[in-house]
DNA sequence: ACAAATCATGCAGATCTCGGCAAAAAAATG
DNA sequence: CATTTTTTTGCCGAGATCTGCATGATTTGT
C-alpha cells in the first residue's frame, strides 16, 4: 500500500468513524504501527486529523466544539451519552436537539445500531451523519446563528407530521417545578413541538443544570419520561425529580 | 512497446485499479524501471496521474489531490473564494453547494455583507453561520452521508419555490464539451434543480478538476454563466471554456 | 503508584528518485 | 545511401525516502 493511499483511507475511515486507532489501522493497512503513526503526524501536520494518544480525531468533529470552550465537563458528558445509548433500539425514530452532550451521544452509539435521527440542528447532523448505519434527517428552515438549529415555522410543522419514538433533549435550565426552561424563545417553539411529537421525552442534563431555570418554558415535569445525568440514580440531588414521577437513569 | 503504447496501458490499468506500481508496470511492459518512471512522469507532468513515490495514483481518486499539496490547494482556493466573494451584492440571494472552496468563501465574505444563502449543504451552512450579518437558510431533508447534504425531493420542490439571483457551485468534475459533471446521483438532482432556480450560475473550480468528467451531468456548458478558478483569466486551458461563452475570471 | 500501552527517536536495510552518461534506435539531412 | 541529429532507453551512483525495529521516555487506566 502506498503512503498516499494509506493517508487516503486513514481520512476515509475518519470520515466515517470520527475517530481512528493505530493498532486496527496497522492491522487493517498491514503495516506496522510505527507507520501508521508517521502517516498521522504528518495528516496531523498539515491539519486533516486530530493526533492524540492512541490514534486521531476527525478535525469536523472538533471543528464544532471550536466556536465555544473546548468542553471541560467531557467525562460526565460521555457517561451521559453512554447511558443514554443504550435506551435506542434498532428501527426507533428519534428527534433530537443540538449540544455538546448530543454530540457524545453520537459517538457513543453502537455501530451497528439501525435507527433514523431527526434533527434542526446542524451540528448534530453532522455528528450523527459519521455513522455508518443510522439514517439521518435533517430539518431545514431559517438558522438561528447562535444555538447553529434550524428555527421557524417550517421546521415545526415538519415536526407535528413527525411521530416518533423518543424526543432525547439536552437541556439548558431545568428544576422539579417548572419542568424544562431554555432561554431562547425561538429554540423553545422548536422543543416544544418535539415534546409533542414524541411518545417518549428524555432529557439529558449535567448534574450542574438542575435546579436552574431559564426564562421560557419548553415543557412542565409531567411531560418528562426519563432524565439522564452523570450521578448515581439513588443520588439525594434527583429525589425532588422522581417525586414528580420522571425515571432517573 | 512504443512510448504512446505503454503511456495508454498505464492509463488504462490505473483506470482499473486506481493505482499502479512502477515495479509492476516495469515487469508486465518488459522496459525498466527507468523508462516507466519517465512515462509516469511525463503524464504527470500533463495532469493525467498523480505520481508518489513507488509508482502513480489515477486522478479520479481525489481523496490524494486534496492533500497532495495542502500547501499549494489552499492559497488557490482562497484566491477563487476571493474572486467569487467580490460578485455578491447586497441583498442577493444565494443558492450553494457544499466543498472546501464554498468554506474558503464563507470566510472570504465581506463581514458587512448583507445577503442570504440558502444551501442544503450542512458543513456550508455551518461554514456560513460564522458570518455577523448574512442569512443562512438550510435546506432540509434526507442526509446523504457521503457528500454531508441534504437530498431528495423535499430539498428539490423547496428549491423550487426559490428565485435566486446567483448559484454557486464546487466542482466535481468540468469539461468544455459535457459541462459539469458529479459522480452521486442523488446530489446531481439537487444541483440540477439549483442551476434551474438561480438567474445565474457561477462555478468555481480549481485548475486540477479542469477537464475531468464523473459519470452523471449537472448542467451543459451553455447553462454555465461564470467560471472562476484560481488561473490568470487569459490562462490557455481556459480557452475552450471561454469559446463556449462562459465568462471566465 | 504501578503495570501496560503508546510515543519519540535514532538507526539500518530496502526501495525509490534523480541526474548524467552512453549505447541503441529512429528521424532528418545531404 | 551514408551521416548527422534527435530521441529513446538502459544503467550507474549519489542522495533521498520509506519502513520496521530497538530503546528509553511518556502517558493512561486501575
Amino acid at each position: 500500500m502506498l503512503k498516499p493511499e494509506r493517508q487516503a483511507y486513514i481520512l476515509h475511515q475518519l470520515d466515517l468513524h470520527n475517530k481512528v486507532l493505530c493498532s486496527t489501522l496497522s492491522e487493517e493497512m498491514s503495516v506496522s504501527e510505527d507507520t501508521v503513526r508517521r502517516d498521522l503526524q504528518e495528516l496531523s501536520e498539515e491539519g486533516r486529523v486530530i493526533k492524540v494518544h492512541g490514534g486521531a480525531l476527525s478535525r469536523s468533529f472538533h471543528f464544532i466544539t471550536e466556536g465555544g470552550q473546548p468542553i471541560y465537563s467531557l467525562p460526565a458528558k460521555r457517561l451521559i451519552a453512554k447511558k443514554t445509548a443504550e435506551l435506542i433500539r434498532n428501527g426507533m425514530v428519534v428527534l433530537s436537539t443540538g449540544g455538546t452532550t448530543i454530540h457524545e451521544l453520537a459517538s457513543a452509539l453502537p455501530s451497528d445500531l439501525q435507527a433514523t435521527f431527526i434533527t434542526s440542528s446542524i451540528p448534530a447532523a453532522l455528528a450523527y451523519s459519521h455513522h455508518p448505519s443510522i439514517e439521518v434527517i435533517q430539518l431545514g428552515d431559517r438558522m438561528s446563528k447562535p444555538s447553529k438549529m434550524c428555527v421557524g415555522g417550517e421546521v415545526i410543522s415538519k415536526i407535528r407530521d413527525i411521530r416518533a419514538d423518543l424526543c432525547i433533549l439536552g437541556v439548558n435550565g431545568i428544576d422539579a417545578h417548572t419542568g424544562m426552561t431554555d432561554s431562547d424563545w425561538e429554540v423553545v417553539q422548536v422543543k416544544k413541538a418535539m415534546v409533542e411529537a414524541a411518545r417518549k421525552t428524555i432529557c439529558m442534563s449535567i448534574a450542574e443544570k438542575l435546579d436552574s431555570r431559564q426564562q421560557f418554558k419548553v415543557c412542565g415535569p409531567e411531560r418528562i419520561d426519563v432524565m439522564i445525568t452523570e450521578l448515581s440514580s439513588d443520588d439525594v440531588r434527583l429525589e425532588p425529580y422522581r417525586s414528580k414521577g420522571i425515571i432517573i437513569i
